[in-house]
Order: structure tokens, then C-alpha cells, then sequence
DNA sequence: CTCACCTCTGACGTCAACGTCAGGTCCCAG
DNA sequence: CTGGGACCTGACGTTGACGTCAGAGGTGAG
């Protein structure tokens, strides 16, 4: 499939896809007239990558962990980054659950102006 | 106390403060020199402003909340964002929780170059 | 063949939360 | 009273993941 139809079914915008492959995290077969034409499989390679955007990883540091998922080969630096991501990972889990919990707090303690108070839900 | 002991109590940076000023998320009363004078509780007030920061929110929507957290009031519309913003906040615990899960499994299912595989855990 | 639409490669723009530097003032221990 | 640190106000710099625009060429249904 050509870029706009991967960027379309990822769901990220075709500059998105050239970003990418600047940044080595993904390949194109070109045609005869420079034109990317991508596998199936981009797709969730894609949404992948997308995933390890939106948790916080670097264009470098995804581009170090994706020959685990493609090789499923693993260096001592790549079992490090992984590790150290998913440690991360899990931290932010910790405290986005803390800020969840502390924004209930405001929100149960919170009333209309001139309530009454002590509505206990509504 | 001043604007450096402020700093390291709530571990963020002195520009970090000024900032925070800028974008009315806190105020100082000042000194006949000019200089910010903060009460204890600042610290928590930064420390708050910090959390929600971490957890994606904008100056202008942390602005726009702290007035519940400091008269325990809310407009419609502030109630609105806290809504929004919890399960902002929410959906994205699920999708990190998702891709920790994800790396578990290229962890998991990884190995060292030229290793024999089937290794269930160590 | 044609025309609307897609794609190409640069290259500059954006935005937010600060970092950093300059030039000057303030505070206080010695 | 003095020196070195802390503080002040601008104001420009940074970074990453794209957005956007320009100018040129490719693609395919009718």
C-alpha cells in the first residue's frame, strides 16, 4: 500500500510515516518512481510505534528496542533498555494513579458555589 | 521563605517557579526589594502543580482547576475539565498498562543471539 | 489524454515548559 | 563595609514530534 493509505488505517498523518523512517524506525520498498510502498504488516508496526510514543519513549530509544520485536534478538544493552523503559513504564503507572486519586479527592471535596455541602454524590 | 529554599524543598528548578508565577499558577507576596516571600504550604501547592504537569495537563487547564482545590468550588465548566481530565488521566493508566504489558512480552519473548530459546524465565 | 488527487523532497514553523545568559540589585556573615 | 552568594527582570535558546508550505512529478479512472 502507498503512504496514504498506511496513514490512514495507522492512524497518524503521512508526514508522521516520513518522520519515522528518517528516524529509522521503519522502511519502505520504493517503486521505480521513488514512490514508498509498504507491507501489510506496517500497520501494526506502525500502531507500535505509536504506542511507544504516547508512553513516553524517544524516536531513539524505540528505534533501539524495535530489532528486539523484529529479530527477537536481544543485546545486553537492549535487555538493559528494556528493562529500564519498562521500569519507567511501571512508575508512571504508580503516580498517574496517584494524580487520578488526588484529582477524586478535589472532586468529591469540591461544591457548587453557595451549596449547602455534604451532597454526597448528587 | 524564598524562592531558592522553595525551589529545593519542592525539587523543581527557581525558572521553574517564575514560571509557574507567569502562568498565575502561583502567587508571592513580595518584599519592599521586590523579592518573593512564599508561606510553607507552597510547597505542597508546587508539588501539586508538578503531579498535575506529569500527568499531561497544561498550564491553563491546572490553572483553571486550582481554584477547586483552593475554595473547594467548582463552575460547571471546572467541573466539566476535572471530569475530562480524570478520564484523561484514566485511559491513559489502560494504555499504559497496555504497552507495559506489550514489552513484557518482547522481553519475554527475546533472546540473546545464537541462544537456544525456551527459557521460561531465567 | 487529461485532470484531480497522491506523492516526492526540502525546509521553515510550532508549541510548551522550561534552560541559560546578561546586567543589575539585595542580603548578610565576617 | 565588603564580598560572595541569592535574587530581580527581560529576553533569547532548546528540544522533539511533528505541521505546513512550495514546487515538481507520479497515478489512474473516464
Amino acid at each position: 500500500m502507498r503512504i496514504g493509505e498506511l496513514a490512514t488505517k495507522a492512524g497518524v498523518s503521512v508526514r508522521a510515516l516520513r518522520y519515522y523512517e528518517e528516524q529509522r524506525l521503519l522502511w519502505a520498498e520504493r517503486s521505480a518512481s521513488g514512490q514508498r510502498h509498504y507491507p501489510d504488516p506496517a500497520v501494526e508496526r506502525v500502531q507500535l510505534i505509536q504506542m511507544l510514543y504516547s508512553a513516553g519513549l524517544s524516536s531513539s530509544t524505540i528505534a533501539s528496542l524495535l530489532p528486539c520485536v523484529d529479530a527477537k534478538e536481544s543485546t545486553p544493552e537492549s535487555r538493559a533498555i528494556l528493562a529500564a523503559e519498562r521500569e519507567r513504564i511501571d512508575a508512571q503507572i504508580t503516580t498517574l494513579i496517584r494524580t487520578r486519586d488526588r484529582l477524586d479527592d478535589v472532586i468529591a471535596s469540591t461544591t457548587s458555589p453557595s451549596n449547602g455541602c455534604v451532597v454526597t454524590h448528587a
